[in-house]
DNA sequence: TTGTAAGCGTTATCAG
DNA sequence: CTGATAACGCTTACAA
């Protein structure tokens, strides 16, 4: 089924076909009609590749995800995808572990498949200092802030790290919580993890609380067995702490199951608070205290900007979304 | 940068310069340096809309994803993802709500993307019943049995849902419950929830255990949220049972929570068993008993049988993989 | 071994 | 308003 056969069938033109399947103006309402008649009649679908090859115009979005073990990710390109479903892009989505470096295989993949723009899921302001430059169409930065970076075309979409981490600290230390451990990720390869832990400096400065982070800080990726791993790490010198906060939900899960096979009970021993706000929080027992980020704000605010750039050649921006302190059972009291 | 500008550059015709860039024979040594030497300085890339256009053949797999809450098809997509990303074609993943039908869906997005094969997570026989046979590329069902349909293109990779459901209530019974509730999905339109519901039976009336689905079975989506909800409807009418299976982690994970907030200890008053064997499964507390399907064996079996019908014309077939009984704190002997 | 040229299904230009 | 026709970048007979 081409159009040529559309033409043959309505005794029009491929022309005027053309001209109808497109909703272009200059055509009769007769030929229009007849020809939409035939389309519906037989299924008839445009062919997407002569059309691009033609137009040289690309269609895609391309989706890099960057580990795969968050599952604030997992989340994330579920919202993204319902949202880019009903617009008229196809997704590309590749997964790449969390070691490789995301731009690089941007490029990789956008002289392949010339997307008309980019979404990446997690990565750092190194490898795009490094090689974004290669990247020519609109891009959005999902959960990491590039605000720094000189490139016009690039935007992000991201949570203030450092206040909300800090605002974690304060909601511990406001429940009267002195000794704090931290685990989170490693601050030499991923910014949201400096940021936090600068957040987490803050807020101990702010109240004079000391941190000694040989002895409270523990660095895994951010998923369960490593937050699990993190906090055993930080068990096996005594526990000295009466708070733990984890810089992903994921990671805070593990650490509760840590606690709980050490022998401690969460929140009677030792509190803990998450980050990320995972749908899971609220139906773990304890609940989990964390800081929530909207999914869907991420997602539809991500989206929103990657179309604007794409359809309306909007400038691109770094926008903040709000986050939210949610104090759940995981957190208690100190000596209430 | 066009294939005729390596041409033009190497001084070899365009038709040389292709068989080179497509490692055909008849090409000779000289050329090929040539060619791919300024292939390689130029950063070249071959144009795929134009070649699928010539070629007339697809490249692409469709996942299609039903239903977005359950976490066990969040890791399946990233699981299948990182499989496919390693393998030349490119992988289009389309998220559809859980009342869609995925059938439809997948025939629409044949006609517009031409797929080389297909993928379809989640769904319901009578769906592919009544549309499959408007798709003819090879297509595999993960997570639902379709070896009963008559369609030489459909292949499925599935556990043995009515046998791992009659042995997790055999689990439960061997600890010594009687009085067993279910939650699980909705019978008329899950398959999965109708096999499972039959295993139950089995195994009820393999102990002459008494069960009445309107009083001891709740339906609802494979969610936290609906798990939840279930399990309040059972506890709204008092509570006669001493374990709960629930057909899904996510769901036993909403029921836990339900039980907690009526006051009840998991495992101590009530017994929870779930099915799937996802990873939050090990970190929740109590860690959850379940059906732990692999969810690398699914991806693997599934994504092998589809490439193995793309490229070699293999035949469709039906497969299942292991599952295991983990047991785990959430299921307890009772009266010990 | 290499070059030439005819399409693949569309859209866009240009004449009618 | 409509119809020819030339591209788009590539592969593949076929000819040399």
């Amino acid at each position: 089924m081409t159009i040529k056969d559309l033409s043959a069938q309505t005794g029009y033109s491929v022309g005027t076909v053309s001209r109808v399947l497109n909703n272009q103006p200059n055509v009769s309402q007769k030929a229009r009609q007849a020809v939409l008649a035939a389309a519906e009649a037989s299924g008839f679908q445009l062919n997407t590749m002569a059309k691009q090859l033609r137009q040289q115009r690309p269609t895609s979005i391309l989706v890099v995800v960057k580990g795969t073990s968050n599952e604030l990710f997992g989340s994330l390109v579920e919202s993204i995808g319902s949202l880019v479903t009903r617009s008229p892009y196809p997704l590309i989505v590749d997964y790449i572990d969390e070691d490789d470096n995301e731009v690089r295989q941007a490029v990789q993949l956008c002289r392949e498949k010339k997307p008309l723009g980019i979404l990446i899921l997690g990565g750092n302001k190194r490898n795009f200092a490094a090689d974004f430059h290669n990247i020519h169409q609109p891009c959005v930065l999902v959960t990491n802030d590039a605000s720094g970076l000189p490139f016009a075309n690039l935007s992000s979409v991201t949570t203030d790290d450092r206040l909300a981490a800090a605002q974690a600290i304060e909601h511990l230390v406001s429940l009267g919580h002195r000794r704090i451990a931290v685990v989170g990720g490693d601050q030499s390869v991923s910014d949201t993890s400096r940021l936090r832990y600068e957040g987490c400096l803050d807020a101990f400065a702010r109240y004079g609380i000391a941190f000694d982070e040989a002895r409270d800080y523990r660095a895994g990726r951010y998923s369960y067995a490593h937050g699990y791993r993190a906090t055993q790490a930080l068990l096996a010198q005594g526990q000295a702490f009466t708070a733990i906060f984890a810089m992903a939900d994921v990671m805070a899960i593990g650490a509760i199951r840590a606690l709980k096979d050490h022998g401690l009970r969460v929140p009677e021993d030792v509190s803990v608070m998450g980050f990320d706000g995972l749908n899971i929080g609220e139906y773990f027992v304890p609940k989990l205290a964390t800081i929530s980020q909207s999914v869907e704000d991420l997602a539809a605010r991500s989206v929103e900007i990657l179309r604007d750039c794409i359809e309306s050649g909007g400038k691109a921006r770094h926008e903040t979304v709000p986050f939210a302190v949610e104090w759940k059972e995981s957190a208690r009291c100190l000596g209430s």
